[in-house]
DNA sequence: TTCGTAACGGTTGAC
DNA sequence: ATGTCAACCGTTACG
């Protein structure tokens, strides 16, 4: 269960306990530093620790991105993207094979050592959820082994702002009616730009302060900042720019292919 | 005083 | 359907 609210620091600042800041406010973080504004100020102003504050800021000069990094999962440890290709193959050729007839298949055109050989039940998954109809193949085509850095934009309905950039991160994957949203951020430009200061923010310092809602111009960062090249289209995505680093900063975009 | 970072308690999600 | 576990989180405290 996600907490409805989350705790708050030495700052006066509240978080939740093991979740990433709210796009928002990262993006804030990464704003205020183009503006010259020093960290230990930014620290202060937005109630986040300084820790967080030079986290964020170190990786966003290291990769671009002022995304928190894909968070759970685990990497493939068998399945890579070449097992599932020749799995894809086997069964293609013969709609009727069994796991464990692929499996051994693996082992002898050499495609898996007896180290790496995906157990049955594993091939059964492969075919299952990233083969299934083979009429409708290919999403799955080239993902890195973590596959793609999936950005955890989601959660966020504890902290809702109502800044322009709410955009990248206020979406919510669950609905607390359950309801799956799909992608909705990538079109956030649909929603209304400005609500009206919300009053479940649990942020309280950031909301209460003048500089917190980075109203109108203010909030134009500078020159072509790697933030917002451009003020038109598509706001959310506009925000990370990527330059993959050894993070592999995906563009939201591209990372929420369904 | 500022800032980088390890330790910590926490969540997440592919397997 | 459920449990495991390695990934990441932000805060705190130390240097």
């Amino acid at each position: 269960m996600e907490p409805a609210f989350g705790e708050v620091n030495q700052l006066g600042g509240v978080f939740v306990n093991g979740r990433p800041l709210p796009n928002a406010i990262r993006l804030r973080i990464v704003e205020l530093a183009q503006l010259g504004i020093r960290p230990c100020d930014i620290s202060r102003q937005l109630r986040v620790s300084h820790g967080c504050v030079s986290k964020i800021l170190a990786r966003y000069n290291e990769t671009g991105s002022i995304l928190p990094g894909a968070i759970g999962g685990s990497k493939p440890r068998v399945t890579t993207p070449t097992v599932v290709k020749h799995i894809r193959t086997y069964k293609q050729r013969d709609p009727g094979i069994f796991a464990w007839e692929i499996r051994d298949r693996l082992l002898a055109d050499g495609v898996c050592d007896k180290f790496n050989l995906p157990s049955v039940s594993s091939i059964s998954r492969i075919l299952r959820n990233k083969i299934g109809n083979l009429s409708q193949q290919g999403q799955y085509e080239k993902q890195t082994p973590h596959g793609p850095p999936q950005p955890s934009l989601p959660y966020n309905h504890i902290y809702s702002y109502p800044t322009p950039i709410s955009a990248a991160g206020a979406k919510s994957n669950k609905t607390p009616n359950g309801l799956p949203t799909v992608n909705s951020y990538v079109t956030a430009p649909s929603i209304p730009p400005y609500h009206p200061p919300t009053p479940v923010s649990p942020y309280m310092g950031y909301s209460a302060t003048t500089s917190a809602y980075v109203t109108g111009p203010t909030w134009q960062p500078a020159s072509g900042s790697a933030l917002s090249p451009h003020s038109c289209d598509i706001a959310a995505p506009l925000a990370f720019k990527g330059m993959a680093g050894p993070r592999q900063a995906i563009h939201p975009v591209s990372a929420s292919v369904l």
